[in-house]
DNA sequence: CTGAAAGCGCTTACAG
DNA sequence: CTGAAAGCGCTTACAG
């Protein structure tokens, strides 16, 4: 069967007995349109089945009804949960959703040039990918409304949580337990992709060692890179410390699990030999029992993606800054210090 | 600043002295041009920093340069990984990702008709969606270009894994264990979502048991809604029966995560007392050790991508059915009955 | 090899 | 309230 043509405003106009401008007019729910042509033409357009041309719209008024949503999707897992709060707000709205994954810093750069110079998207929602002085520059120039999610910059709307007091609370929640010789696990906070979430929350993870009267010895903290491999090798260098820590502070869940593994390879209990606290709460560490601080993944897309829909279209206030609550949910990997 | 206008077409064409077609011959990379004009023409657009409006070039050519990528992205973990395998060959190519996320029936009939009614992509790639006849239908008369993944339809392009094999590898691993009382945890076959891996494993589980000369006897079959709550009543079902299965295979590593948590907290160790295989082999299973049948999911993201960009702007042939490697991958879940 | 022109399907002042 | 027309920025026969 051949391609049937789709009517066109012409069509619908020629059928109905009125100008293409009086079908456009009703089709963007013009004001200034009698009742009795505005029925016409809407039954036309019921007969003819026609829809409108997104891309014949898009030329015409220079949006194109695309968000871009720019991610470090491959490698972050919380990402992912982040994604599908904005997916589900932007089901309930008439914007594509178009996926930007970003590996390297130097994808970073070059993405946040192309959306802020090309033309495909009406708004753009960056996660956990900080952008330079010079990307918000640009972003503004091109006049392209832009939401921050996990990352700070102070000319842009942004969602963020405090990883300072994540550090706290993941911390606090051992003391309370009776922990005093606790450890901290962390990533590398690669300087030029500008992660510094868990440079922050082992900065919250001295803190709160320092209200109770002590302190974060270097050997207490690892940082390395992220995987399997290298979490084993921090987990191995903390087990053989002199004076083993009873408790680890972790900057993620998935460090967590790496933890929890190499221990339990090493023969170390956990809970009774080691506690271990994760962060993120990923659907995972509900099965695995993992004691970890609650950030709202789900949620935090949902708020950046109805931030970012108010901001389209619209004259720009000041840019919000929302900070999401965070928890810790005591599972099964902490106890009591010396059970 | 106030917003620079972009170049268009016309400036290049203006300040390099030619007409708009000739640009745009070189832009599209025409062989008709002369070498001389061609250079004077690439000189100008780089001088003017000029780039082709997508909006434009998509009306007049009536194509979008988006492809559409529809999956129960936040119901289906598995979902994701293959996702990541997608995006990372269409970032190859000059195409944008728009994720269509699915989350019942209702909305999988709605946005296969919406993507073949549309005029938003050039192409389609659906993910764990098995489309009716008559969306295949609308989809070929719309001359949408289509990849089906973890699905299958005979008249479309689609990569597949073959889940009765599946089953059957889960099951004939437990068998060279020694294990005689095997139990199979399964997923609610959800009629209009037309999900039917589940059901395909249990077949392969009862062959494989057959061929030992054994039968899946009807109490050692359990199936219901995926969560952890249904998957704890499922395994608590299990592990009262009067005579407890040594071992399960459940139809994806979440349901096998439900088991160990449900066994753990029944105080059913494992492996000694119970063993578990998994499905999928998401990046979790090795963390916690699960035994599981390994499909390669980022690889068959990549498979589907492929077959896509091979479709699009291409003249049809036969539609290809690519059928996907398994492999046990044994780990801490399972050991010898009896041990 | 190259230019002028029509056309893609809309939107939006501009008259009336 | 409504129609005719210009315009969005490209592509692509059609002449030459």
């Amino acid at each position: 069967m051949a391609v049937r043509q789709r009517a066109t405003i012409g069509d619908v106009a020629a059928r109905a007995g009125v100008g293409v401008g009086t079908v456009s007019r009703v089709l963007n729910g013009s004001r200034n349109v009698s009742e009795d042509t505005r029925e016409r033409v809407l039954r036309t357009m019921c007969d003819l089945d026609y829809r409108p041309n997104r891309r014949a719209r898009a030329l015409s008024t220079g949006r194109t009804q695309n968000v871009a949503v720019m991610a470090p999707f491959a490698t972050e897992p919380s990402v992912v949960e982040r994604l599908r709060g904005i997916s589900r707000v932007l089901q309930g709205s008439d914007y594509d959703l178009t996926l930007l994954d970003v590996a390297t810093a130097d994808q970073r750069d070059r993405q946040y040039r192309a959306v802020a110079a090309g033309d495909r998207f009406d708004a753009l929602l960056a996660i956990s990918l900080t952008p330079t002085d010079d990307d918000v520059k640009r972003l503004a120039r091109a006049g392209l409304p832009t939401v921050l999610l996990d990352c700070d910059h102070p000319d842009l709307p942004r969602v963020v949580i405090d990883d300072v007091r994540g550090g706290m609370l993941a911390t606090r929640h051992l003391l309370q337990l009776g922990h005093r010789r606790i450890a901290f696990m962390g990533e590398d906070a690669d300087e030029r992709f500008r992660f510094t979430a868990s440079a922050r929350r082992r900065e919250g993870c001295e803190l709160a060692l320092e209200a109770y009267g002590l302190a974060l010895e270097a050997p207490y903290v690892r940082v390395g890179p992220r995987g399997r491999a290298a979490t084993h090798r921090l987990t191995d260098e903390l087990l053989a410390l002199p004076e083993r820590p009873s408790a680890i502070v972790t900057s993620s869940d998935t460090q967590a699990l790496g933890v929890l593994e190499a221990a339990s390879s090493s023969g170390v209990r956990i809970p009774q030999d080691l506690s271990v606290v994760g962060f993120d709460d990923l659907d995972v560490a509900a099965y695995v029992g993992l004691t970890t601080v609650r950030q709202p993944l789900h949620a935090s897309g949902e708020t950046a993606a109805r931030l970012l829909l108010e901001r389209v279209g619209q004259t720009l206030g000041d840019p919000v800054r929302k900070v999401l609550e965070l928890e810790v949910v005591p599972r099964r990997t902490t106890t009591v210090a010396g059970a």
